[in-house]
DNA sequence: GTTTATGCAAATTCTTTGCAATACT
DNA sequence: AGTATTGCAAAGAATTTGCATAAAC
């Protein structure tokens, strides 16, 4: 399926370059007006499909996306936990690349590290 | 707030036991019958303050419930992860204390490790 | 001119809540 | 009696989907 570089496209991903961590689907139309609410989710699974945009799942079963930034071609390394502040809701990546052990014959497909707590500027 | 031993929290419980690992909403009231949707949130959310049952949040961003084992009194541990089946929809606990450090200021209120992928039994 | 993308509305799924009725203690 | 708990129905929030129209290529 080819795709086409629509307007809707560059301003999410714009908005996120800008913003310079993981948003949620309200962060993102709040910054972004004049699409649906169903194209800005459309444009967001498309480009977790490409792999240009990476799926954060919160402790608050919500969605955040955040750019593929330190993410090699198709080799994905998102094995790092990401921050929530349950006060201003910032999601920001943490340092360290964390190594998952599976028992065997089990198939990791997808990591997801995500703790809460209030940031700095929230305390 | 008094707690009442009532038959919705004894079922929850021994069917947490008996399970054995993590449990969806949908997974518990598909082996007990008799109460009301509400009813198994209501006593899976006081479990949760309680602390005697252990909430955990899926890639898929639903609600896993787990019982506290390894936790002493008011001490919990929950820094290890989860390994959730794509497949199958088993939750299961990993082997591994993660210790996450976060930034200075920064105060950690919950951990949410989750990896997801296939089971030994899906492969 | 095809095919992808969009808007709109509606549907889904998971979870919570208001309230009156019920059941512990 | 007094208060925690329940059922029922309804509300809520997040996300997805069907379909006809519009826009890219």
């Amino acid at each position: 399926m080819k795709r086409r570089n629509t307007a809707s496209k560059q301003q999410v991903l714009n908005t996120l370059k800008s913003y310079g961590s993981a948003m949620s689907h309200d962060m993102i139309t709040s910054e972004i007006t004049g699409f649906d609410r169903a194209t800005i989710y459309r444009v967001l699974n498309r480009f977790c499909d490409d792999g240009i945009v990476h799926r954060i799942v919160g402790d608050d079963g919500k969605q955040y996306f955040a750019l593929c930034i330190n993410c090699a071609e198709k080799k994905h390394k998102h094995n790092h936990f990401h921050f929530r502040c349950t006060q201003c809701g910032k999601v920001e990546c943490l340092q360290g690349e964390i190594k998952v052990s599976l028992p065997v014959d089990y198939a990791l497909h997808n990591f997801n590290g995500v703790v809460s707590g209030l940031c700095s500027r929230c305390t």
